[in-house]
DNA sequence: CACAATTAAGTTGTGCACAACTAAATGGTG
DNA sequence: CACCATTTAGTTGTGCACAACTTAATTGTG
């Protein structure tokens, strides 16, 4: 007598819708990191410092603290992160004189002169990516309501 | 006479644009790394061993070629990290007879019976991403053609 | 005012991603 | 058969993500 309990189906859907969409946005993260990798090679920053990069563009000088809101990123990371992109002399760190403990981060010449060369990127991006601006936001508003759920469940059970 | 190239603005938006989404997918994608991280460590688990454990789980053995193709992961990423999963007790590693080259990965008792106490993982994960069906299809469909377009992308520019 | 709690940045250690390389086995071709 | 190209793992080195911790400055409260 063959005995399948129908609890072990419904887990195997479970496993498998869940395993469908963590490997769909796992792939899609890391060829999204791989067209960057190559794209930004030739101005001599990996990915993540590129989104620094384009955080101080928009918004002239911040301290760590406010980058790492911005990224979700935290000094663990930063830190060395910012360290590399001073020492090839995109942005200059300066303890603040208001509060000793805040770092503020401020591009250098070199640093805002790049974002004239990093103007291509978003095009190439964009052309690769190569949705229709309908997909685009569609699937832009359900990463975020992705995000926003997994954020709850994240703080729910910490 | 003010004079603000129309080119300049179409660029804007193409980062504006760009940005977003590239944002959106880097959070989605630490948010569910998130959720799995807490999740599995009860396990003994990371993220990426807990992937390769279910090809496992699902394909029996298989040489590090075969998950590497399935997770899109090279030896300088699997070879580290099964031995790790060796060191833990999940897995042998078997140089194969018939190819000498090729080393097959499998399941020893302890990382069998590890299934069955990840088979609550799925659950949390379903009822934390918390979108309807049809979203979460609609999400796995546009990861899909935004990945198959950025690996034509990155095959067209290599 | 003193002092404990909080905050900002940095450090250390582990693990993953990937590029570039090595070593060994295999396969194809002259 | 000999030799070279290919294939499979593995190694090395760089950089990111994150947890846990340290240090120094600031803030709040008795």
């Amino acid at each position: 007598m063959v005995t399948t309990p129908p609890a072990r189906t419904h887990d195997e859907d479970y496993l498998r819708l869940d395993l469908q969409l963590c490997f769909s946005l796992h792939a899609a993260s890391r060829a999204f990191n791989g067209v960057y990798r190559t794209l930004l090679k030739d101005l001599g920053l990996t990915y993540p410092q590129y989104l620094v990069m384009l955080t101080l563009w928009e918004h002239g000088e911040l301290p760590v603290k406010s980058i790492g809101e911005k990224l979700r990123l935290d000094s663990g990371t930063l830190s060395p992160l910012l360290k590399r992109l001073e020492s090839a002399g995109f942005v200059e760190r300066h303890r603040s004189r208001a509060d000793e403990r805040s770092v503020t981060i401020r591009l250098t010449g070199q640093g805002t002169d790049l974002r004239e060369r990093a103007r291509v990127v978003p095009q190439h991006i964009a052309r690769a990516v190569n949705l229709p601006p309908e997909d685009f936001h569609t699937l832009r508003t359900l990463l975020a309501t992705l995000t926003e759920g997994l954020d709850a469940a994240a703080a729910a059970h910490p």
